[in-house]
DNA sequence: CTGAAAGCGCTTACAG
DNA sequence: CTGAAAGCGCTTACAG
């Protein structure tokens, strides 16, 4: 079956293609019955316009291209379903990369949207992007950029974030107003924004409440995996750092420490409280169940998306965006790993 | 800075576009010295075709549909990540598409990935499909359709599977060995060909070292959630059942289950062993790190894009493809909850 | 071996 | 308010 195509319409109407266009693209020169008209018929025949066709003229594609780091991580799949569900609601399409943490494969992908005409770039950068030139490359092609969760602040575009140090500072004093003094941080590597500010997050919490910050009690995950938290939990206990409390980069790597503390019969919550980030779907089956930080994955998604519609349209009208950072508010969720009374450490 | 396009090079190299385009597509007609020429310079400028306007000639986007059923899914995820990976060696454009486990939304995806003219559309079906039109509907369109993983039977195309009843049976005939005589079994729903394969799997098992097959030991989940395992493991025990042995749909129901078991003092793996399914991201870190089946997820996406060109090349010749149907093998992880040594069950 | 020309399915100035 | 015509950037029969 062939498909229907603006001249079919056209022909069956009496009209000619260029009124059916005006009708389809809302043009407001067309008789309100004549538009009915077409309306009505297009309906009928479920006609949908070629957009690879209408491209040719209108040099724009109704396509976005999303790019993630990483493609195994509950939060980054989250994200990617709000895109998702958004776009399809503005019947836009999704081309998905992942970059697998290299700026290389995120160079290529960024040059393979690129010429590929997609209206907008939406994307996290990878741990290492250092350089941004591909990231204005994006710009100078007059297309739209947006990131997320992992920004460079240096590009100037439109920036949906999750506030990390408000979120590190709840994890962290949680943990203090459960009693604990001696507050591990495994974080993340050193130059991502995100991990940075969790940082700083922790010691806020430390310096309100009046708790030394120790350098000793912080190790670095570099990939926030689960491996990373076994490995620096075994070398907490190896060095005899002591302790009652962790703040851990990602839930996964929260997960593996107390794996880790369990094999050595530390007690969890009693001797040991733990939060993690992220609230992986598997942390609440987790014994015990994981205290996290719960990221709005899927409001970001939308609200990435949004970004780009208001951006696309602020551009149409010739004006200039302001405030182009927006912060999503995320929420601790309090489950075993912190379910104890107010105690004394027991470990001092 | 606006594209370079082929009258650009045409008038550069003083050539005609039909000569440029011959030499981009590997016409045979052209002089080699010529064909040196072009090819020197294209790279030269780096001019890559806009292929927006070249689908208009030739009615090929370079672009598949890839739809998922469900999208926080370790599994699904990797074959995505698959996809992704293969698509991009051979310059394919992935657009993604998440059906949620509606029929619905499975239906307008695949109108709306029809409408945008990708040339194929590779898809895990929900659990509750059970019309095919929407499916047969790309085929008439004369595009390709490639299934994985929850395939429909009925429907004559390619499909890359795993071997879930070998590998159901390689997941029991292990419970076995480790000295399990009553194994539980939490099946997936009904209609799903993967959750009656893994169910068959387990039956075998059971037959092959004659051990009864009992039908209150079975239990359904819907979802093969985490909280699936957790409620079913709780009726288990409300009913009075009784076991030494469990095999899950998905880690993730594992996971509920071994949480309820744990709250209730029983110990894993001495008194229960426990294996599930998927190899999810998480399960390793588990306390104790769960005995799973590996899914080659990554192989996966990449053979359903292989089968998707493969079919496409043979569809080029006029040939007719026949054992459409791959089946990838699977792999048994050991790990902690069924780390024991082969004893008599211990609740008998 | 090379190129002029038609055409893919739309949109959009422009004329009437 | 409507339509004829040009054109978006390619590919491909066809002529030479």
């Amino acid at each position: 079956m062939s498909k229907i195509k603006l001249s079919d319409i056209a022909a069956a109407l009496k009209l000619s293609k260029a009124t059916i266009s005006k009708v389809l693209n809302s043009y407001p020169d067309v008789n309100s019955k004549t538009r009915e008209r077409v309306l009505q018929y297009v309906k009928k025949v479920g006609f949908e316009p070629d957009r690879n066709a209408s491209y040719l003229r209108t040099k724009e594609t109704n396509t976005v291209a999303l790019i993630l780091p990483e493609m195994n991580h509950d939060f980054f799949n989250s994200v990617l379903a709000g895109v998702l569900k958004r776009a399809q609601q503005s019947k836009y399409n999704v081309l998905v990369g992942c970059s697998q943490g290299s700026v290389e494969e995120e160079k290529k992908l960024i040059s393979q949207f690129l010429n590929q005409n997609v209206d907008a770039i939406l994307m996290a950068v990878t741990q290492q992007t250092n350089e941004f030139k591909h990231l204005e490359e994006v710009q100078k092609e007059g297309k739209l950029l947006v990131m997320f969760d992992k920004i460079e602040k240096i590009i100037d575009c439109p920036k949906i974030i999750i506030d990390d140090r408000k979120a590190a500072f709840d994890a962290t004093e949680h943990l203090i107003l459960k009693g604990c003094k001696k507050i591990l941080h495994f974080r993340g590597a050193y130059s991502p924004q995100i991990s940075i500010d969790r940082y700083l997050g922790y010691r806020d919490a430390l310096e309100k409440y009046d708790i030394p910050f120790d350098t000793s009690r912080v190790f670095v995950c570099e990939n926030a995996d689960g491996n990373e938290g076994y490995y620096n939990a075994k070398k907490v206990l190896d060095l005899g750092i002591e302790f009652d409390g962790l703040f851990a980069i990602s839930d996964l790597t929260a997960a593996g420490a107390i794996k880790l503390f369990k094999e050595h019969n530390i007690k969890i919550p009693e001797e040991l409280a733990v939060v993690g980030f992220s609230n992986w779907r598997f942390s609440q089956f987790y014994f015990p169940s994981i205290t996290t930080i719960d990221q709005p994955g899927i409001t970001m998604g939308v609200k990435v998306f949004e970004a780009f519609l208001n951006e696309k349209s602020l551009k149409k009208q010739g004006l200039e965006p302001e405030n182009r950072t927006l912060k999503l508010p995320s929420k601790l969720i309090v489950r075993d790993t912190t379910a104890r009374e107010v105690q004394k450490s027991l470990t001092s």
